[in-house]
DNA sequence: GGGGAACGTGTACTTATTACACTAACTTTG
DNA sequence: CAAAGTTAGTGTAATAAGTACACGTTCCCC
């Protein structure tokens, strides 16, 4: 039986489970989200038209699928290590449908009807001097700006605007805002970025002492040069501090946001 | 095509891709959690040496994620119109192998190393005065205190524990408490019922001071009757009043336990 | 009618949230 | 080199929320 599956041109994946990932970046300015276009060959007509998408691909058979989201991550961007979570699954029965080439006929002629499952994840990405390259299976790779994502292919708008909901509550509950910035940053910058993500104004001063207060970042000996104007204090995120916080509040959420 | 697909006995049944259930219920004490034990059949190795397992089943094509896990939910329970969630997705390599039956046996063929991804979603059940019976795919069926359930199959232990860590989260976020209860009930039952989700002492007069300042409940013109003590004015939770609740505190949680 | 059991209530203290405006330090421009 | 532009950085007073805590009440049962 693994003779024939050998043989498969698509042996070891799986035809009906997929992941795609939505990898949020802050430039200092805009909270972005990272785009594809797939390469010509067969998977052209998944993403018709030539629509952008969410990066993604069907799973194999012998990873997980954290792994297999990390290996598309991994073959986009070239990063590993990096923020990835899982936070819905989606399956509606029209949302993706296989083609029918020749790769798959066999199992499209038992599985005439079925779609493609995604498992989809949030990624954040220190865009901070990293620009994408497109490879493997892009042919094109772009940042695109949250409030101004194209139509995209199937059901990915759906997805990326869950995606955006997935990070707004989680970054209420954990201080993962931090993986969207340098290791050095200034106070402004991280409040830039809780807006941008929570979209909406936070007031300056409640903001720095909710956040000061909950002793987790660490001034730095150092100060922003080159700026046109009084230059801000650089700052850290000690993971250290924040671990410590957490056995304290054992919980509770971690909350820097002035409701 | 579609003829080959109608002689297999599993046509329009996706192999790759399962829902399951974790099924809470409160009886005024504890949090229990439904399993059952699968009939004998083709499907009996699945659920190997007889062990208890979560409802689940695998998806149809034509169906979408929600709608399996509630026909999966409708089929166990007679249940309709149930609070059903998803929560998590969970796809080790190791989880679950399809086995190698003569129904699968082209498709095992074809991915001998597939397993099933299952979508996990949990389910708040008005357990009071509903007995489950066994029907449909389940041998047995019983309610398994939070505290003592056994030995599931597969890795639906670890399922169990996601789907009460998401339970906690979304306890703080909305009232889905009520979905545990039946229309009227008393403030102990209801503090018992945080308390045994959220596996923590709450103090009396600070969890109803917080609960009704919410104003989402509202007092019956009834108590208790044929308690051995002074008898409790009963409540009911009012909808209307939590939409309204809601608009006034767009981001904010709905949270009534004291931290 | 006494004991057991859960119900129902209030207050004083501490902590968190909110709203709000000016001076400081740097660069650029004229 | 002075003025304009820009963001940084800071404090306080008023309100709201959270916390800790104890005792009389009302029913049933014996």
């Amino acid at each position: 039986m693994d003779q024939k599956a050998k043989t498969l041109p698509n042996a070891g994946i799986n035809p009906n489970v997929s992941v795609d990932c939505v990898i949020f970046g802050f430039d200092f300015e805009e909270l972005k989200v990272l785009l594809i276009q797939r390469k010509e060959g067969p998977d052209q007509d998944l993403a018709r038209e030539g629509r952008w998408a969410l990066p993604g691909n069907l799973i194999r058979d012998d990873e997980s699928l954290d792994t297999a989201a990390g290996r598309v991550l991994g073959e986009l961007t070239g990063l590993e290590r990096i923020y990835l979570q899982q936070f819905q699954a989606f399956g509606n029965p029209d949302r993706v449908r296989r083609q029918a080439d020749a790769e798959w006929l066999h199992y499209m002629r038992e599985q005439p009807n079925a779609r493609v499952i995604t498992v989809a994840y949030f990624s954040l990405v220190k865009l901070h001097g990293f620009e994408p390259q497109p490879r493997s299976f892009a042919r094109n790779v772009a940042w695109f700006p949250i409030d101004e994502v194209p139509d995209l292919a199937f059901d990915h708008n759906e997805i990326v605007e869950s995606g955006l909901l997935a990070l707004q509550r989680i970054l209420r509950q954990r201080p993962i805002g931090f993986e969207l910035l340098p290791r050095k940053f200034t106070l402004g910058q991280l409040q830039r970025l809780y807006e941008a993500i929570l979209r909406r104004p936070l007031d300056k001063r409640n903001f720095r002492k909710k956040m000061l207060k909950k002793d987790i970042l660490v001034a730095l000996d150092e100060k922003q040069q080159g700026v046109p104007h009084k230059p801000a204090q650089y700052y850290r995120f000690d993971k250290q501090k924040y671990a410590e916080w957490e056995e304290k509040n054992l919980d509770a959420d971690f909350d820097v946001v002035p409701v």
